[in-house]
DNA sequence: TTGAAAGCGCTAACAC
DNA sequence: GTGTTAGCGCTTTCAA
């Protein structure tokens, strides 16, 4: 096995210190041109590479931040870990992902680990159980910052970063006011997720609100429905087609919502827009794939992540704000609507 | 700041060595049973954990494994990721994901930062365009094991973990033939990758040797086409369905063929599968949005992260075989053929 | 402009 | 069964 070059090695080849050598390299001012020449010269034909082990034992900065979440797969996360990556790759940061698969223990373990591993900052998105954000508290004490994405816990120790859910959800409502449409299936996710309660809360209020617009003859009536899954989607989509007055449009809350609702749409063979039109709340990669493309209201896993890592940087360079930043959503009209 | 508990605080609260310290938290046979409950109480109390940054350097064991992908969004690598998460978590190791963007040079910077933070080993995909395995075995040479997986080199200077794409195209053939289908639209991904080459190559096979069985009475015919986005394959269903003779059967190579190809099934408004069967290759996550679901051959992701990973471990503990491996692709089932 | 020396936290060979 | 000591590769203070 060959061994991996040391500034020890070129030290000792150029007859200068460890210390020259170090500082040649990082290009300190002290250091003559000529002798930095010299060095960079042997590292480059020796294939130096510095340690970041080492540097980071050293210096207790490994450049290197810990990313915790829920899952990997599922259409959205991937986005943001892969713009961070983006991201953390211009600036000489590296990432371990760590995934919690929504569970608390498991979480608890990812935070031990990017203790262990001296991360100079952890990015997580919490658990659907996460009640408990002491261990998260704990970690911030030992100088590792926190920035919470997406799903945030409700507490103003942090920075976070997450979609403007309430303006998704009336954006949506207000897309289908101007449709005119007037039974509107309407389905969320999960009641118990804070996101869900967000979303329909404001969805509910702005149809309130543009109630008595003098634009409108008759009042449009909300099929309010939860589900979970994507088939239990599917189920809810046939009974309301079934029955004599059928929806004219459906909002799907997610894109877990969309696809079942969309694979009803397929077996019933409803036309889209003219029988039903369709809006849903995404990332944007689904909708792409349906015709007409789906018309969504898009909550950007890729802006999540970037702006997610510019406070991480901002945070890391002195400048501490803990405060909660939401992106906005935007309209993308695809036409089925 | 809250200061980081080391090894050195136990030793001096319990008037040890540090080295007794080290020895009793690792469970060291020579250690005094009294002595190492002492030292695990106070460290649990003390909430040490140890710094795997120092005890990396020491050991030249990092513990920490490098994935090298060529993306992360797009419903495949995700899934490997996530399975290789699953199995290195159990063995105490991390996962640093480092993203190549199908870039040749950005693999070779990925290559670079492996060696730089010293990964106790590499696991890659390499990218499409990637020819010269060079710094792969530059690697290797310093005794950071590299494991290929999906998309490895013609090299058997490595582990290689894949898929058996001539396996995969030949049950999807077989499938077609057993279903007597006689026009069939075959869709594969663009022609100047070896994956496609493959595929291609065994499904024409499989269906050559069959053409003889005396079971048919007439000869299938394959329309053979290549596709390299989604939109294009939709026109390509199109125009062979806005023929006379339109196709029995559609097979699609890819899942982003299968996509493409259900966006024109919708449109068309296609009985699946009495008007025209469907079959995929596919990780498996696409196929179940659609009703019927499509009858795919799994290649599944996640089998595919786990036998990687026990490669790297294996090779870890010194067992160091250097053959590919190829995991066996199954039919599912859906009820579109 | 360069060098000497200490030390980050841990492990392990060797000594007792 | 426990302690002493050296050292992994790097950075950085202090001295020259």
């Amino acid at each position: 096995m060959k061994q991996n070059t040391t500034i020890f090695d070129l030290s000792k080849i150029l007859n200068l210190s460890t210390s020259t050598i170090s500082r040649a390299l990082k290009d300190h001012p002290d250091i003559a041109p000529e002798t930095k020449k010299k060095v960079k010269d042997l590292a480059k034909k020796l294939e130096y590479e510095p340690n970041l082990t080492a540097a980071g034992l050293r210096t207790n900065n490994t450049k290197e931040l810990g990313v915790i979440v829920p899952s990997l797969s599922g259409f959205f996360y991937d986005s943001v870990i892969s713009s961070i990556e983006g991201e953390a790759r211009k600036h000489g940061y590296s990432l371990m992902i760590l995934v919690s698969s929504d569970d608390v223990n498991t979480e608890i373990d990812n935070l031990k680990i990017c203790k262990q591993r001296h991360v100079a900052g952890v990015l997580a998105c919490i658990s659907t159980y996460t009640k408990d954000i002491l261990p998260f508290i704990k970690l911030q004490e030992l100088d590792i910052p926190v920035i919470f994405f997406d799903k945030v816990p409700n507490s103003d120790m942090f920075p976070r970063v997450s979609f403007n859910d309430e303006r998704a959800a009336s954006l949506a409502a207000e897309a289908l006011i101007k449709k005119k449409k007037k039974d509107i299936l309407s389905i969320f996710g999960n009641i118990d997720l804070s996101i869900t309660q967000r979303r329909l809360t404001s969805y509910s209020a702005t149809f309130n609100n543009l109630f008595f617009s003098p634009g409108l003859e008759k009042n449009p009536t909300l099929l309010i429905e939860h589900s979970s899954s994507v088939n239990e989607t599917t189920e809810i989509v046939y009974k309301y087609f079934s029955a004599e007055q059928k929806p004219d449009a459906i909002f799907c809350m997610t894109d877990e919502v969309l696809i079942g609702t969309m694979k009803a749409v397929q077996v019933l063979k409803l036309n889209v827009p003219e029988e039903v039109g369709i809006i849903a709340i995404s990332n944007g990669l689904f909708p792409k794939f349906y015709h007409p493309e789906i018309t969504f209201i898009e909550t950007s896993g890729h802006k999540l992540g970037q702006l997610a890592f510019s406070r991480m940087l901002n945070y890391l360079q002195g400048h501490k704000e803990n405060t909660e930043i939401s992106t906005d959503p935007v309209v993308m009209d695809g036409g089925s609507l």
